[in-house]
DNA sequence: CGGCGTCTTGACGCGATCTTGGCGCCGGTT
DNA sequence: AACCGGCGCCAAGATCGCGTCAAGACGCCG
């Protein structure tokens, strides 16, 4: 059976989509607020989570910034506001659908369903194995023929982001957000000398890169698979 | 790792629910037939038991009979008949979930782990042995070539969650939420205190750490195995 | 009330990590 | 041939994060 937590501030809302949900053989917990959402998804950790924008104390943007600091449960976020804004942060921000009110309750089930399954596919864990090279970008694991490989927190950022579009071009701008946020000094060369540290770990002769490669003036691209 | 019993007549479909459950880090044990499932569960009591209806000796139906006179092991009942008698009678003989074929192995294997939830943590014997140390995480109990090493509330906690994710890097914030809720204050240093004492007790050499490994910035790993 | 174990809080030193600037190489352009 | 932008590389200094210690607060129980 799945576990559904509903998080809304209207008792109403909570009540209709309990009943609802109860209707279909799942089983609900509800929560009118940011902190008593995060308490239950701590405690009882559910199969999904309905999670309200509007909310009284914490904004739901900011609860779902803090679910995402601690767990990768699935959330469907519901709005009122059909502003794109709000859809496209909270999609940044993890969540893993977006429904705007009003909507209907079929809908609703739909997506459900949908994100259970999609979730219970078990996103395989992004793994990359080249010669005795592994990298497990979920572990944050290293190691080559066994042998632990220790990378440092901004290396791994800019492993993971590369990893995730594996084989694509990843332009210089997207690295540098990814790590140093929006705001970051056009003028430095971090990515040269984190890209550099990256290589002397994990390429084989670091002085002639196959793995992490530089695309001038444009950024860097992971190969592997 | 959760160990899951198929009881199946029909070699391909043991032979697929394996290595699919395998590819997903379950321990799997197959059965054709009711009288070996029983012995199975009697013998290694998996966490999960996926039983066909349609066997060739004793009807699935009477091999849930009889599982449910000795254990409370969780059973997902599979049926080809889509008939909800079996259903009713199924669930009223204590069957735990109920699907029928055809399924996808997507839903098959969210069912099982939504099962092996509900039931309990059941994770079987979180139990952890090096050199001469041992921890049993479920029953909160650590030794030391057998003598008592006591822990605290939060250290244990805090051995809980590392172990459960043994090898893997849990993040700061995950540790800091499950001891002091998701409204913990960023800015203190509980953890470096409280891994600190759990060193002291249960590493060999507290200022060599091998078993729990900082990842500076990123948070903490228990290394076994 | 007093003792005990546990948790919190602050301060300190040290090593790892990051930043910053400079230098040389290379390919493309003038 | 000289120039230039972009990059790899290096090394020094600044900063950050961690381990450690110790003092005090807190709760529990006699």
């Amino acid at each position: 059976m799945t576990f559904v937590l509903v998080v809304d501030d209207d008792p109403a809302m909570r009540r209709t989509l309990s009943i609802n949900l109860r209707a279909r053989d799942y089983e609900v917990e509800t929560a009118g607020d940011g902190r008593s959402a995060l308490q239950v998804v701590e405690e009882r950790m559910p199969d999904v989570v309905l999670l309200d924008l509007g909310l009284p104390d914490l904004d739901g943007i900011a609860v779902l910034t803090q679910l995402r600091s601690f767990t990768q449960v699935p959330v469907i976020v519901v709005s009122a506001r059909s502003e794109s804004d709000d859809k496209v942060e909270a999609l940044d921000l993890g969540a893993d659908d977006f429904i705007t009110k009003p909507f209907s309750i079929e809908e609703l089930l739909a997506r459900v369903r949908a994100t259970s399954r999609r979730v219970g596919r078990e996103e395989p864990d992004l793994v990359v194995e080249v010669d005795g090279l592994r990298l497990d970008v979920t572990d944050s694991r290293a190691t080559r023929d066994g042998a632990e490989i220790h990378l440092t927190p901004i290396e791994w950022k800019l492993v993971e982001v590369l990893a995730r579009h594996r084989g694509r071009l990843v332009r210089q701008a997207e690295l540098l957000t990814a790590v140093w946020g929006p705001a970051y000094d056009t003028q430095t060369n971090y990515l040269r000398v984190h890209l550099a540290s990256i290589r002397r770990k994990l390429e084989a002769d670091p002085s002639r890169p196959v793995l992490f490669v530089t695309e001038p003036g444009m950024g860097y691209r992971f190969t592997a698979g």
